[in-house]
DNA sequence: TCTGGGGTCCTAGGACCC
DNA sequence: TCTGGGGTCCTAGGACCC
């Protein structure tokens, strides 16, 4: 029986949130432009093409920006208008797949097996480019590959407006020369030691022999890693991986360090209350929270508390952020302080409104149980809580 | 060039339960 | 009684990605 392989797609928006501005004002299209760092402590979370052909690159210091490129904008980082591009990209992709997952806000992977009988996959990726590049001035690389790994990187091979085709068969001369930084998953803090031990290319990867060695460097992943560098990768493309947030936080570096206590918990309280804000926009409750402290040295402490109980409280999440600051404080100036919470889960009280409104539906046993559980648990919880604050 | 802000996943030890 | 083995949850830290 002849093996059928795969066809995923990877597709990624080219400098996504400059490209975003440059659709809203034409205007931005011909000069150099930097999202983020609204003061000299920040750095740059993208730039688009003009900008760094002086370069400028994504992550680089406000400063070192401004050096090479004199004459860069900078505009500020607005989440809500990438949003809503990236739903315009994701719902174009729908018209192609019913099996897509999201990577994040600016990529995707598409299984296209099923639809590559009557037209080339080549063709059908030129088409998705051309739409999102002529209908909504939005750049993609699209990278094509028996499996999401391959199409991962294919996509990184040309950029912008890419379309890269990797098949098991062009390895050796596509994928294998890269440097092994250039592997998804190798980081800055992995490849200095793969470079010690004589990995330089992702190549050297495929052929290494002392896994022993290797374990120590990549630990439990040796096999993984090597699998996918051999060009193996058995994940599927999962459309229900990412749906919902399994965290949702917020974090703010001071343009000036912070050494008053008083100052601290006004940051705080205003931090908890952007997280809380959007756990009730998601019609979510919460169970752990969790703070972050990085000090002027840049080390850094993050604590958590897990509740015995879901909520979307201020006051309830408040009172434990103060906790785990009062609880670990430092007498070093703090550059960062971010509040953020897990655990999260639908908020079922509000699920049943809803119900209550739509009455031709009649409420199932098991929307029936986890009522009660969720009753049960938030009167339970509320004890804990009052016991706590005597 | 002194290093953002949004996330995910993994590891490892300890508590606790059966 | 001197001691197990599996499973789950919690906490802290770290690596990585966009």
């Amino acid at each position: 029986m002849e093996k059928k392989y795969r066809i995923i797609f990877h597709i990624d928006l080219n400098a996504f949130f400059a490209s975003c501005e440059m659709a809203e004002d034409e205007s931005l299209i011909k000069i150099p432009l930097g999202i983020g760092g609204s003061s000299n402590r920040g750095v740059l979370t993208t730039a688009n093409y003009v900008a760094r052909k002086y370069g400028v690159s994504s992550g680089m210091n406000v400063v070192e920006a401004k050096r090479l490129c004199p004459s860069i904008l900078l505009l500020p980082v607005n989440f809500a208008l990438y949003q809503k591009y990236s739903q315009i990209f994701f719902n174009l992709l729908s018209e192609y797949s019913d099996i897509i997952e999201k990577g994040s806000i600016d990529e995707g992977y598409l299984d296209m097996t099923d639809m590559s009988e009557e037209v080339h996959p080549v063709e059908i990726a030129e088409e998705i480019q051309k739409r999102l590049l002529n209908e909504f001035k939005l750049p993609v690389s699209i990278g094509i590959a028996p499996n999401m790994f391959l199409a991962k990187m294919a996509s990184d091979m040309k950029k912008p407006l890419g379309i890269t085709v990797l098949r098991k068969r062009d390895l050796a001369e596509k994928l294998w020369p890269l440097p092994i930084e250039d592997m998804y998953g190798i980081g800055k803090k992995t490849y200095p030691n793969l470079k010690l031990i004589g990995i330089n290319t992702i190549g050297d990867l495929v052929n290494y022999e002392d896994h022993k060695k290797l374990k120590l460097v990549l630990g439990n992943r040796v096999k993984e890693f090597i699998e996918k560098a051999k060009g193996t990768d058995n994940r599927t493309v999962d459309p229900h991986r990412y749906v919902e947030y399994k965290s949702i936080g917020t974090s703010q570096t001071y343009a000036t360090d912070i050494y008053e206590y008083q100052t601290v918990l006004t940051k705080l309280v205003s931090l908890t209350k952007k997280v809380v804000n959007r756990v009730i926009k998601d019609e979510s409750v919460v169970k752990t929270i969790n703070i972050q402290v990085r000090y002027s040295d840049f080390t850094q402490i993050n604590r958590s508390k897990t509740l015995d109980f879901y909520t979307d409280n201020f006051f309830e999440i408040y009172q434990i952020v103060e906790q785990l600051y009062d609880d670990n404080q430092s007498d070093l100036p703090i550059r960062l302080l971010g509040v953020s919470v897990s655990n999260i889960k639908p908020n079922v009280n509000n699920f049943r409104q809803i119900n209550i409104f739509d009455v031709s539906k009649e409420v199932t046993k098991e929307e029936k149980v986890i009522k009660m559980l969720n009753n049960i648990n938030v009167t339970y919880g509320n004890k804990i809580i009052k016991k706590g604050i005597k």
